[in-house]
DNA sequence: GATGAATGAGCTTTCATTCAT
DNA sequence: CATGAATGAAAGCTCATTCAT
């Protein structure tokens, strides 16, 4: 029960910092968003910074958990590997657009010092998770020798973050109404799987 | 003098603004920063949220000039004029880096209407003008007759930020220090360049 | 306890508000006057302008209870009755002087659509209980057939605020000191009521 | 050309204090709608209370001014110039409501000495001649010999009052629609009259 | 003489947090 | 263990006034 209204604030939290931003977000919104007392939320997680420093603890172990698993597949080669693990971890952001939101915001304000940390933690397992495999995959000859892992990420991810952002303008651009429209979002989340799939080949392959 | 306050404001808030983000900036927090009065916010812009519109006006308005500049040089030829387009368009994102930040952050939130209102005219015009210049040079079959300049644009501003905002992590990753240290900034603003115009390339020419 | 300071700062409210009126009284001298925190009004009551609502809400509906319970008081012959009720009604405003001066700002200034509802909400009550008293004293011959409640009100109500404020000018303009100053107060509103009960008296037989 | 800007402050303040009240009122709104410099009003009157204090003070010497010349009028009988004498008095009541507002609220706030001053000036100047004629009518038998005068004043001045702010409620309480709502102000101001000058008959006459 | 710029004090309200129960 | 009451700090904004020009 009590953990159930734990989760729950963390739920409501995350999507309203999505929303509105850490400081447009009042503990009060939570707490109404998630049916708890205003005072539950210092008394679980100490503090409305430490409730944020919570959410994304949570998510980025539960991305590198994915990353790890990932990682331990055997049953895959080399590029199909590395294609998998990309992949995966577009898909994680898709499905977790909210977060998204909050990394990229965070990201840029570097509020917190805990922030940072998790956050850098999270891009030091991507890049080494992917610098291995692309090591493994370039001694075998499959990509090439000189992909720059940051400048791989960095495409991938500023991609993917920035379409997720341009969903509505692609709509209107595109003329998307009527029957397509139904089907519009679907389409769009496999469009960006597509797009970074083509930039990740390209940037492996035939940039210099 | 008054003139000169009044830019000193727009310059401090729009540093704060990029670093602390709108609400977690102060009014109090600006004034002090360009050593003016606290009232002085509200009384030459009306209100903390004008000031904002009006830095993002300005910096809008600015990027819109300048890419009708681009446009309207004659001298090159369409692809050339392509790449110069984009090339100016990232330079003046590298060289603006605090309003990058600042559109990255507000057009999460759309906290405002005059700002999404903003923001999807600069969008608009980017991808008007590129959409024109891709017209020209495809019929000539100097590019691809389907290039999707939604999918274009957000993959090349969607890297530049994440580019942007990966710089420590690069420096990190390479281990650059010493001389190269030195020239940093300046290189990996050049490496931004560089591999846009790679990615810009790439998508011109060789995406299905 | 809580119960204490909300009811406190009821009164001291009421009595600053009749004092220097609405905006002439800030949430600071209050919440002083009050021994309590500036922000408790807007904890208890939502806000400033609630606060005076809540004010006139507890006085109306009070007085509105006492004209009820007049009504209601079957022991009394119809003319009786009106005197009875106008005397109780005179009485109430006398002892609650300090409302009488809020009453008469606000309906002046009209600076609230509540404070506007509920001002007529009263005079509407009034209104009907004594127009009801009339038609049954009038029918029995009692009382002129032809009274205007309204002018009747207005000249009850509009002698006595006028009366309430003209106490200083009374004492002085009739040089009253020593012993009788000392029971001055209580003469006055005697007089007030015998006043106001001679007009009643007038305006209910003889008046074309 | 400065004399008319001067005026048309006091006229513009005046509306407004009378409809918002001092506090209520901000210099910017008088200067707004006075087409004025906002530090106009400090320049010509010194303060914003000052501005008051001068539409206080015009408004009474011209009231004063105005029961001079009826007590010089030498062409009527005794009880004839007590009625002319109250008859302009509440014509210049009615047709000055707004200063009327303000005298009402200034009377109950006591926010300035000066406001007081001039207050009772007036009321001491209305006491005075009345008293003096009804002193000279008593003498000749035409009133009775106690007329309290100010008893008397209060009466006919907290009538009108009150009347002047039931307009409204009058209206709806007889149902003024149609023809009779065409002619309704001006009906209802010759209402108060006629009622204010049977009062005063009864007053000088019967009461007790 | 008249005005736009500028100011500091003050306003109401909301905030995250604490604490007694 | 959980919570409603309470608080000080800080927020954005408006105020009447002053002063250099």
């Amino acid at each position: 029960m009590a953990e159930a209204k734990n989760t729950r604030i963390l739920q409501v939290a995350e999507q309203l910092f999505a929303e509105k931003g850490f400081d447009g977000t009042s503990i009060r919104d939570i707490a109404s968003g998630a049916g708890a007392n205003i005072s539950m939320i210092s008394y679980y997680f100490g503090s409305k910074e430490n409730l944020m420093v919570e959410i994304i603890r949570g998510r980025i172990s539960e991305s590198i958990r994915l990353l790890d698993e990932v990682m331990a597949d055997e049953s895959l080669l080399p590029v199909q590997k590395i294609e998998h693990f990309v992949g995966r971890f577009i898909q994680n952001k898709i499905e977790n657009a909210c977060f998204s939101r909050i990394l990229m915001t965070e990201q840029i304000l570097k509020r917190n010092e805990s922030f940072v940390t998790l956050l850098s933690e999270l891009r030091m397992t991507l890049a080494n998770h992917l610098g291995s495999l692309l090591k493994l995959a370039a001694r075998k000859g499959y990509v090439r020798k000189d992909v720059d892992v940051i400048l791989l990420i960095s495409t991938l991810v500023g991609t993917t973050n920035s379409l997720l952002y341009s969903r509505d303008q692609y709509k209107a651009y595109h003329n998307i109404s009527g029957k397509k429209a139904d089907t519009f979002e679907a389409d769009y989340n496999r469009l960006i799987q597509q797009h970074t799939q083509n930039l990740l080949k390209y940037l492996l392959l035939h940039d210099s």
